[in-house]
RNA sequence: GAGCCGCUAGCUCAGCUGGUAGAGCAUCUGCCUUUUAAGCAGGUGGUCCGGGGUUCGAGCCCCCGGCGGCUCACCA
């Protein structure tokens, strides 16, 4: 029983696997052939390295010499400098790294010799003082020292790193292991999550969760993931968007929620786009579209502040400044400036046809006049937008969810924001008039059919939610992986999801 | 989906005009009780992404395929 676990080292399997593996494997036995639990479970650290070095470091080493307090530490072996009969280690855990010193004189001659068989990349318990060295580095003079786990690989190169991209996305437990930096993106990506969450929260807003697996999908324009549920023998959606069940919830009388969580979009990979996604989408009954521009500002620039301490940041080499107020431009004043159009394209579907076709945007038959304009905003004005930007005017045949605007009834109550010329963010007055909404659904119907097949499917059951009456009320979505790559400096979405979708091997 | 680039030891990378595979780190042996990319001396380690082809001979040239990156297209 005592090491069931140990394989034996048979000549096949040694032909299997690399020499290191054999190597370890061989340690791992002859460790657990002297009597070595080879995977315990009952050593428990009391302090972690970033506690111990915040607590020590500015201590003389006069100071340090005269504290008899010993500490245990868990944590991987990063590197390893023998001496003959004294050793150097590093130990990695949780929140930094700390230097050990194991002596065979201090730890005694038997275990000084099961310490010989640690190796690199294996977890470790430890107990020790602390000291410092010659060179100044705070120490844990090691007086006992136990394998916690054995690594049966060796670990990346200590200088370099993991760097082969997709090694790094296969096996992010390495990237994350030895690469510096990696670890702080995910953690800001955790606290950029928990800020919104607190923000909305604090505003009394309730977060919730609505279904992934839908029926019937809708709330944005995409493909969607199909899947199928056996029991019930019915083909289900992974939802694009939880847009439609939120609405629902304010029909219901939630007046503010909230959901942070994955979508699904069955469409192209890119440094912008992952199959799977995190939006944090929110409503709130009895405000306005404009009101969330003011809400998506300060909740942002908080944001900013709380995290990089300034409004300025760089990102890619170029700076970005969130400082308020952000600028604002309507769809049709970004076209005439940036496409230099006439403003007959606005009256004349024909015109914005052919603007379209001189900018080489290739457009299908049938396609509405307001989708020729957003293709031609998308193209020639979303790269403009580096600074933080709110969007507005947007088609009424874009936005089939978003209230009619009062005054021209062929755009809608609608923003978007724009940073470093991406999207960042979507927010509408919502459009609870359920006869109106009928009727937009049979647009998106005729689009369809027209070939479009993005646009939206009809879904009878929320027109019913709306019929029961839904307050007015704004709300918005926020890609979360994009608005993270800005706050880290990260080039591709693939750099702030931990494990991004790649084909298998 | 298209174009370009890449894939060589566990990791990071060299590899000339086609001539039979190399370095550093890791690892092994020896020395070494305050080092930190420890050091010194000497070793081991390869499905050169896979499959065909050309050639006396292919890591290198040609064809087919796989995986990844970037750009473009679609999308957030």
């Amino acid at each position: 029983m005592e090491d069931s676990s140990v394989e034996e080292i048979t000549e096949e399997l040694a032909e299997k696997l690399n020499d290191e593996h054999v190597r370890r494997l061989a340690r791992l036995k002859s460790l657990s052939d002297e009597g070595l639990k080879p995977y315990p479970n009952d050593f428990t650290p009391n302090i972690t390295s970033a506690e111990v070095t915040g607590r020590y470091e500015k201590l003389t080493a006069e100071a340090l010499a005269a504290l008899t307090e010993s500490f245990s530490l868990a944590g991987r072996i990063m590197a390893k400098r023998d001496f003959g009969k004294a050793s150097f280690i590093h130990i990695q855990d949780r929140d930094g790294r700390l230097q050990g010193y194991v002596k065979k004189d201090v730890v005694g001659e038997e275990a000084f010799a099961q310490f010989k068989k640690f190796d690199i990349g294996d977890i470790v318990g430890l107990e020790g003082t602390l000291f410092r060295t010659r060179t100044g580095e705070l120490t844990v003079e090691v007086k006992t020292i136990r394998l916690l786990t054995k690594g049966l690989h060796s670990l990346p190169e200590k200088w370099h790193g993991l760097k082969d991209v997709e090694a790094r996305y296969r096996q992010r437990y390495l990237d994350l292991m030895v690469n510096p930096g990696v670890k702080d993106v995910f953690i800001k990506r955790t606290k950029i999550i928990r800020y919104l969450r607190e923000y909305l929260t604090n505003r009394s807003y309730l977060e919730v969760e609505t279904p992934m697996l839908q029926s019937v999908y809708g709330g944005a324009a995409a493909k969607p993931f199909t899947t199928h549920h056996n029991t019930l023998g019915m083909d289900l959606f992974l939802r694009i968007a939880p847009e439609l069940y939120l609405k629902r919830l304010i029909v219901a009388g939630f007046e503010r929620v909230f959901e942070i969580n994955r979508n699904f979009r069955n469409e192209g990979i890119s440094t912008q786009h992952n199959p799977e996604f995190t939006m944090i989408e929110f409503y709130e009954a009895y405000a306005t579209y404009e009101d969330l521009m003011d809400l998506t500002e300060d909740m942002v620039c908080g944001l900013v502040e709380e995290l990089h301490g300034t409004l300025k940041i760089t990102y890619q080499g170029e700076e970005l400044d969130f400082s308020r107020p952000w600028q604002r431009i309507s769809v049709r004043d970004a076209i005439i400036k940036y496409a230099e159009a006439d403003e007959a394209v606005f009256t004349d579907k024909a015109k914005a046809a052919a603007l379209a076709e001189s900018l080489e945007i290739p457009l299908h038959k049938d396609v509405s006049h307001g989708k020729i304009l957003i293709e031609i905003f998308e193209k020639v004005g979303e790269p403009e937008f580096k600074r933080p930007t709110f969007v507005t005017g947007y088609p009424l045949e874009v936005s089939p969810l978003a209230r009619k605007n009062e005054s021209d009834p062929s755009i809608v109550d609608r923003f978007e924001v724009f940073i470093m010329g991406k999207e960042i963010a979507n927010a509408f007055s919502e459009l609870n008039d359920s006869v109106d909404q009928r009727e937009r659904f049979n647009g998106q119907l005729a689009e369809r059919e027209a070939g479009d097949d993005e646009a939206h499917p009809m879904d009878m059951e929320y027109v019913q939610a709306l019929e029961y009456g839904m307050p007015p009320t704004a709300g918005e979505g926020i890609g979360v992986d994009r608005l993270v790559m800005l706050l880290t400096d990260s080039p591709s979405i693939r750099d702030v999801i931990l494990f991004p979708l790649l084909r298998k091997v």
